[in-house]
DNA sequence: TTATCATATGGAGTCAACTCCAAGTCAATA
DNA sequence: TATTGACTTGGAGTTGACTCCATATGATAA
């Protein structure tokens, strides 16, 4: 596949596609003799990893170090799903953190339509 | 409440609540004939606000815009209203972002929790 | 009263994560 | 073959959200 294509079908630029493969969050890219990068299902593997982790808010460098541990074999096994755990870990919190702030937006949201109605905005706590 | 005060309950620096402040993220705190600021209960509702939001993400540019709105006076309810609908459906969006991220970690952690015992590490799809 | 401390302001600096750009190369069409 | 268009690189610029700093001033302890 060609960068133009990849970039439609994950809708991540080709800047940032170019990016993430320069900082090592996703392997080498398989290049054809002109020197054009041409994606193997692998590749679009790694870039559907990294489109999924991002919209999660996985820092770079978190990524960065996965894609380094992967490189080199499986006696990094260990250390790869310890450096997910903390990821999933850190996931989990914001979570909840985002939870809360739903419970919050709700609250807040009920007020405000309560208030259209009676025409009474009640004190906020 | 002095503003040492404030930090240290909500864990924010002293410099982010000026910046706050100023960028008018939260109305003007009161202040002591010296010009010190004197956070009210009202003042802290809206820190408690501001960090709550933040926590989740929710730009800072939104939260500027409805404390603005709150500056308006009852006629803004509905408007009120709107923006946080509106970030309340974005935030939703994020949650379920993360939810797959979430099952993608579990899905790849428990792969390599296997690969840890048999010693084999399959074909990740 | 003097020294130290808390706080004030405006502006500059930092950081993560892109995003854009200039200049050049390769490939496909008229 | 000439031109257009896709792609390359290295590096600079941008954005959001702080964070730090220099300098000044009000408040408190010795």
């Amino acid at each position: 596949m060609t960068i133009t294509e990849v970039s439609k079908k994950y809708d991540i630029s080709q800047d940032t596609l170019r990016y993430y493969e320069r900082i090592g969050l996703i392997p080498a890219v398989n290049r054809t003799k002109g020197g054009n990068r041409d994606y193997t299902e692998e590749s679009c593997g790694w870039i559907e990893l990294a489109k999924c982790m991002r919209s999660a808010g996985i820092p770079i460098e978190a990524l960065i170090e996965y894609c380094a541990l992967t490189q080199q074999g499986e006696e990094t096994i260990t250390a790869r799903k310890e450096l997910l755990v903390e990821e999933r870990r850190k996931l989990l919190e914001k979570m909840e953190d985002m939870q809360k702030t739903m419970d919050k937006l709700n609250y807040k949201i009920d007020r405000y339509e309560k208030a259209e109605i009676t025409g009474v905005l009640s004190w906020d706590k």
